[in-house]
Formats: structure tokens, C-alpha cells, sequence
DNA sequence: ATATGTGCAAACGTTTTGCAACTTC
DNA sequence: GAAGTTGCAAAACGTTTGCACATAT
């Protein structure tokens, strides 16, 4: 169907981009950017690890794969503030987006549009530059607080 | 002078408030709360305990007495993606804000004001209750892009 | 007198590092 | 064959917990 094929071109499409930054193809790279591109949410190290169970790789790789992503700009590293990271794929397009986190079942939802250029260029102002923000939002769910 | 009259009032206040949350006075805490009331930047809690090298709190104290003020909202903890938590005070006006922090020396500084009830909302629509969220500002400042 | 706070040591969970073997280009 | 990647074991890091002793109300 469309959607399968959708998926085969951004796996491709990442992979092109890894190879790009100079990162090498190999198998376990493959799998890593096959879970992220076609599973949204962000996953902790752990979580991707469990997934991928079948090809048992490492913690130690995945951590080292992610943290070679993220210089790459291949995947987007979220905080959200319970000493966990988290990584989402983040193709070309920045797609600029914040999530709200359950606090207490960490569940998540992403939250489109984002208005505070005003903030942002203050801080240009104050004279830092490669300036970003990150903000979450954090609340009781719908399935928690019932 | 004025301004040490006017910390004495915040040292005073802010132990009032920590005994009405049913916390007692003890020494540790007067002296953790002086220092949080008169200086003013988000700390780790090494830093603390650091600053106060000459009253020689154990580490864990100063883990469980931060512990005790976030809950009494006597002080707010801050999460700047490093791993590492900080700690401000926070007396009886919320004063809502957020910082930029220097993704090379860590160094902060606090922004005042804040505009995006928008989001906030659309989050109170999705069905989170007591929510908040976190805003923090990462990049290279003055001293370090130099 | 009771509940709360403290220091020390030891544990915890996430993340990082060292190194030898292996794979990609 | 040179550079980069992997798995394993071990370390590092910030933080939390258990417990006996001390202190505040």
C-alpha cells in the first residue's frame, strides 16, 4: 500500500542522510532507523533495545548509534525531566513540535504549533547564538486522573 | 543597609513558610535557606553543598532538604537537560519564569515574562489536569562563542 | 514522647568508557 | 588497510535508600 511505501522511502531517505554525515551503513543502523521512521513517539534507550529484540543488539550500541544520530541530526533528543532521554526521528524538515507528558504515566502526545518568536529573539538579544528551546508541558492525563 | 534588612525579611519569610508546611527549623535548613534567599541562580545540589563548605552538610541532606522544600513549593526545581538537577527559590509570588542556558559553560540567566497561554490551553483541552510546563533556552553565549 | 531530621555506607539506574574483535568503505 | 563500529565488562555519574543516632516540637 501507499503507507508501506511511504515508509520504505523515509527509511531510505534516513539512511541516506546517515551516510551523509559520514556515518557507516551497517545492519544495526538499519534497524534502528527502521523502528524510528516508522514509529512516532519518542523511545527511551531501553524501549528501543525491547523492541528490537530480535536482533538483540546492545545497550551500549544503541546509546552509541543515538548519540551518533543526534549529531547527525537524524533524531531529536527529549527531556522530559525524569532523568530518562528519549529520541525521536526528525527527518529534513525540522518539524519543529513539544509534547505534554503524563506525570504520572509518562504516556505522550505531540503538540503541533508553537508562537513564542518573541522569546526566542530575546534571547538572540542577549547576545547567545545557536539558540533553540525546548518546552514540555506536563499534566495528569485523561486515564490517570479518573 | 536596606537590601540587608530586605534579605532578613526573605530568610525570615521563607522559614515561616517552611514551618507551616510542617517542616522543622533545624540548622541544616536555616542555613540552606539563607543561602538559596540571597543567591539568586538555579543551583545543583554539589554547589550547594559546596557554598556551604563551612557548616559541612552531608550530600544526602542537602538531597532530602530540596526534596522537602519542592514539595512545600518553597523552592522550584529546574531540569536543564544535562542530567543534573538544580534548585531556586521560589517564594510566596510564584514569579513564573524561565532561563537561557549556555550549552558550553552552563551559565543562566533568568527571562522574565512569558506569552503562551495558547498552548496551555490546548493542553487543559486535551484533558491534562494540573498542568505546567517547562521552558528553558539553550545556546552558545557571549563569553564562550568568542 | 513522638515524629522528624541527620550522617554514613551502600545501593540504585542511567549513561559512559576501555579495549579487543569485527565490519565497512 | 585505515577508519569506524560493535559487544562485553567495568566504571562513572547523579540520586535514592536503610539504618542507627540525634534533634525539634
Amino acid at each position: 500500500m501507499n503507507d508501506h511505501i511511504h515508509r520504505e522511502r523515509g527509511l531510505e531517505q534516513a539512511l541516506l542522510l546517515m551516510q551523509k554525515a559520514g556515518l557507516k551503513r551497517t545492519k544495526n543502523r538499519e534497524v534502528l532507523l527502521e523502528l524510528l521512521t516508522c514509529e512516532h513517539g519518542p523511545f527511551t534507550i531501553e524501549e528501543i533495545q525491547k523492541k528490537l529484540k530480535r536482533d538483540a543488539l546492545d545497550l551500549v550500541t544503541v546509546y552509541r548509534c543515538m548519540q551518533a544520530f543526534e549529531k547527525a541530526s537524524l533524531v531529536r533528543r527529549c527531556d522530559f525531566g525524569d532523568g530518562i532521554a528519549r529520541f525521536e526521528y526528525q527527518g529534513d524538515e525540522a518539524h519543529h513540535h513539544h509534547h505534554v507528558i503524563c506525570i504520572e504515566c509518562r504516556r505522550t502526545e505531540s503538540l503541533e504549533g508553537c508562537e513564542l518568536p518573541k522569546l526566542e529573539s530575546k534571547v538572540k538579544r542577549l547576545g547567545y547564538s545557536s539558540v533553540r528551546h525546548s518546552l514540555e508541558f506536563f499534566g495528569v492525563c485523561k486515564h490517570c486522573s479518573s
